[in-house]
Order: structure tokens, then C-alpha cells, then sequence
DNA sequence: CATGGGATTGACT
DNA sequence: GTCAATCCCATGC
């Protein structure tokens, strides 16, 4: 319980499935992650240290936010040792407080629109830049453990990457209807890993 | 200093 | 299914 995040990458990715991330009033659970390590090529920490992968290289347990597509901001949890570059993505919630807020900042109803996405669940959270670095424990950012069993967990190939598209590194909740539209947990992602 | 490329989303054909 | 939006940063001259 002292360092959960310190473990190998993929494993705090399934752990932190379930667990709540937390913003001001606004919080969800987490049903979609996917690992990053600095010893394959999608993971920005590849190229080894530089002022952006900086927060990568440090202390397991901070938050890792940088801006995708000039438009996104993307969510990450430091994993591993402090010197190894690894960071969990969050990729989906599901809803549990300040959904009326999360409605307003996203211009959406439908809770399944809120955070089924990596900048959708920012966006809903108001999570920016500036909380690049930030102790996940201490807020303003703050994420959670699960506390009980596991839910069910899928395991899939990674969404939106050029490179080491076959490593089965993205971990979803079985059957949640709050995952990412890249359709994790489907009989397809599941069968495209199983070849 | 100029250039190119994204760990995406939403609007449109 | 296709495509533009738009900004940070890494790289190269």
C-alpha cells in the first residue's frame, strides 16, 4: 500500500481499474487504461528525458498531463521506479459526482458522453496543464484505489498509436458502456489480441 | 528560428 | 468512413 504505483506498468494499469479520480466536485471511476514504458517506441518516454518527459522519468504516483492533437489534454498516473519512464493513460470513467458540472464543461447530456474518451474525461473533470507534475495522492488531482475485488478485466491492443501497435496493453472493464469508442471489451478487441 | 507530428474528438460526406 | 482543428515540443538548419 506503500508505493502502488512503483509496481511493473501493465499492473498498476489493472490496478487502478475501479479506483475514483477526483477534481474539485467532480469524480469518476475508472473502467479504461491503457500502459506506456519507456522500452517501446509509443511511449513518449522512448526518446529518453527532455523538459516534456521529464514528469515521466520522476517519482511514481504524479500525475503525467500533456496536450494531444494541439485541441486534448491526456490524464497519466507515473508508474515505476523513479528513473524508468512509464505512465498509466486514463482513458474512460465512469461518472460518479458532479455530473451537472460534467454536463456544462462537456456541452452533453448522455452520461456515456461525459468521459468515454482520454480528453473527453479532462474536459469533464477540468483537469489542464497545469496539473502536470501533481502528487495523485495529495490533489488537486487526486486518484483513488479500489478498495475491494476486481472487476473483470479485458485486455486489448492500444488505441490511436503509430507504433508497437500489438502489445495487448490496454485494460478495460468487461461489458462497461462508459469505455472509449475504440470498442474495448468487444468480442473484436478481444479476439484481435487472442491472435 | 522553421517545421512536422501526434496516446483525439466531433462534424460532416 | 473521412477530415480538420490547433498547440506543445522535439528536431534540424
Amino acid at each position: 500500500m506503500s508505493d502502488p504505483y512503483r509496481g511493473p506498468v501493465c499492473e498498476v494499469a489493472r490496478a487502478l481499474i475501479g479506483g475514483v479520480v477526483r477534481h474539485g466536485e467532480t469524480a469518476g471511476v475508472i473502467v479504461e487504461t491503457e500502459a506506456y514504458h519507456d522500452s517501446e517506441p509509443a511511449c513518449h518516454a522512448y526518446i529518453g528525458r527532455t523538459p516534456r518527459t521529464l514528469t515521466l522519468f520522476g517519482p511514481p504516483g504524479r500525475a503525467y498531463v500533456y496536450r494531444s492533437y494541439g485541441v486534448h489534454v491526456m490524464l497519466n498516473a507515473v508508474a515505476e521506479p523513479d528513473g524508468i519512464g512509464a505512465a498509466v493513460l486514463i482513458r474512460a470513467l465512469e461518472p460518479c459526482d458532479g455530473i451537472e458540472l460534467m454536463r456544462a464543461r462537456r456541452g452533453r447530456e448522455a452520461l456515456e458522453e461525459l468521459c468515454s474518451g482520454p480528453g473527453k474525461l479532462t474536459q469533464a473533470l477540468g483537469i489542464e496543464l497545469v496539473h502536470n507534475g501533481g502528487d495523485l495522492s495529495g490533489g488537486p488531482v487526486t486518484i483513488s484505489l479500489r478498495a475491494g475485488r476486481s472487476p473483470q478485466i479485458v485486455a486489448s491492443r492500444r488505441i490511436g498509436i503509430t507504433k508497437a501497435v500489438d502489445l495487448p496493453w490496454r485494460f478495460s472493464v468487461r461489458g462497461s458502456r462508459f469505455v472509449s469508442r475504440g470498442g474495448a471489451g468487444s468480442a473484436a478487441a478481444v479476439s484481435r489480441v487472442a491472435r
